[in-house]
DNA sequence: TAGGCCATCTGGTCCT
DNA sequence: AGGACCAGATGGCCTA
C-alpha cells in the first residue's frame, strides 16, 4: 500500500531512512508521517510523531553530521537514478531508431539515394502503404469488370506468366525491393482488354500513385523518388 | 553562417 | 517504486 507521503517521498531511497532517524525534528517528524511504522494504528498522530527516535537526547553535533550525510546521499542516490534513466532513454531511442531503419529496409529506395530522414521515412511509409491499398482496389475492380465481360462473351482467357517492369523502365525508376511483387506471378493474355494490360495499368497506378502523391506530402526540399 | 537533422539529457506524467 | 513515454532544451555535425 502506498501512502500520499510516500508518494511525496517517492524520491528519496529506502537506504537513506537511517540518516533521517538521526535528524532534527522538523525533518524526523515528516519522514515519520509517511512511515508505515508510525502510521499504523496511529495515522497521523501528532504523539507518535514526537515520540520515537527523534526524541533522543542525541548531541546537535550528530544531527547536523547525520543531515550532511543524508543530503549527500539523497544526492547520490538521484544521480545514480538519473543515469540509469537516462540510459534507459537512450536504448529507447536507439530500439526507436532501429525500427525506423527497418522500416526504410523495406521501403523503396534508388542506390545512390541518401538516407530518408526520420519524417521523410514515416511520411513516404504512410503514402506508399496508401499507394499499394489504392492499388489492390484498383485491381479488383479491374478484375470484376473483366469477370464480367468474359461471362458476357463466354470466352475463357488463355493464361501465361508476364514479367514484372525491369527496373528503370517506369518514370520511377523502380528499385529491385519495389519490384518484388514479379515473385508472385501475374496470368494473362495479350489483349488490350485483358488481365496483362491490366496488369501493367495496375502497375501504372501504382507507381503513379506514388510519384504523384508522394512529393506532395513530404518536405518540399527532398523528395526522394524524384532526385536525380 | 543560417538552418536542418540528430543524439542526448532532463523533468514531468502515466502505468504496472 | 520503478520503468515507459513524452516533449522541451541543448549542442554537435553537415550542407547550401
Amino acid at each position: 500500500m502506498c501512502t500520499a507521503m510516500e508518494t511525496v517521498y517517492s524520491d528519496m531511497d529506502s537506504s537513506s531512512c537511517d540518516y533521517f532517524m538521526h535528524d532534527d525534528e522538523d525533518s524526523c517528524s515528516s519522514m515519520h508521517a509517511s512511515s508505515p511504522s508510525s502510521s499504523i494504528g496511529k495515522p497521523n498522530s501528532p504523539a507518535s510523531d514526537s515520540q520515537g527516535p527523534c526524541a533522543t537526547d542525541m548531541g546537535q553535533k550528530k544531527r547536523r553530521r547525520g543531515r550532511a550525510r543524508n543530503e549527500a546521499t539523497v544526492h547520490v542516490v538521484k544521480k545514480n537514478r538519473r543515469v540509469k534513466a537516462n540510459d534507459r532513454e537512450r536504448n529507447r531511442m536507439h530500439s526507436l531508431n532501429d525500427a525506423l531503419e527497418t522500416l526504410r529496409t523495406v521501403l523503396p529506395a534508388f542506390p545512390d539515394d541518401s538516407k530518408l530522414t526520420k519524417i521523410e521515412t514515416l511520411r513516404f511509409a504512410h503514402n506508399y502503404i496508401w499507394a499499394l491499398s489504392e492499388t489492390i482496389r484498383i485491381a479488383d475492380i479491374e478484375q470484376r469488370q473483366n469477370k464480367s465481360r468474359a461471362d458476357a462473351s463466354l470466352l475463357l482467357p488463355s493464361t501465361c506468366v508476364i514479367d514484372a517492369p525491369s527496373p528503370g523502365s517506369d518514370a520511377c525508376s523502380w528499385s529491385s525491393s519495389a519490384s518484388s511483387s514479379s515473385s508472385s506471378p501475374s496470368y494473362c493474355t495479350s489483349s488490350p482488354s485483358s488481365p496483362a494490360y491490366d496488369c501493367f495499368a495496375i502497375r501504372f497506378v501504382f507507381l503513379q500513385n506514388i510519384c504523384t502523391f508522394f512529393p506532395t506530402h513530404t518536405t518540399p526540399t527532398r523528395s526522394p523518388l524524384h532526385r536525380s
